[in-house]
DNA sequence: ACTATGACCAGCG
DNA sequence: ACGCTGGCCATAG
């Protein structure tokens, strides 16, 4: 019926979301990494609008399992995201993700 | 319609 | 390792 559409998710932030959703747990993909595939589908988007898009619905999904290209966790989250991240048996290198095992592209194995 | 903002990224000093 | 710069483009006001 009637929902609510204080603000209508755009078709740009379902794509979005469809990715972040997709991604399997134990792994994770930057925001660069989601806008380039989100990019093939919609045509549009850079890292730094994911980002946005994440800040305004990343509640609806698994959040936590997107990290910035360096390993970095989202500011303000960052302690959230370890704790879930370390329980999912994501690799850490210090503060950071270790990347270069956790990521994961569309496509590949889990 | 326009301006400002931002959970980014890669490059450079 | 650290800070700054330019480019990126959807959202919000």
């Amino acid at each position: 019926m009637t929902r609510v559409t204080a603000a209508p998710p755009s078709e740009y932030v379902e794509q979005v979301l469809d990715v972040v959703d997709a991604i399997p747990p134990g792994r994770v993909m930057s925001y660069g990494m989601v806008a380039e595939v989100v990019r093939e589908r919609t045509g549009s988007g850079s890292a730094r609008t994911v980002g946005a898009v994440m800040a305004r619905y990343g509640s609806a999904v698994p959040w936590h399992r997107v990290v910035a290209s360096d390993g970095r966790l989202p500011p303000g989250h960052e302690d959230e995201a370890t704790r879930r991240l370390r329980a999912e048996g994501v690799g850490f290198r210090g503060v950071k993700v270790a990347m270069d095992a956790a990521r994961w592209w569309p496509g590949d194995p889990a």
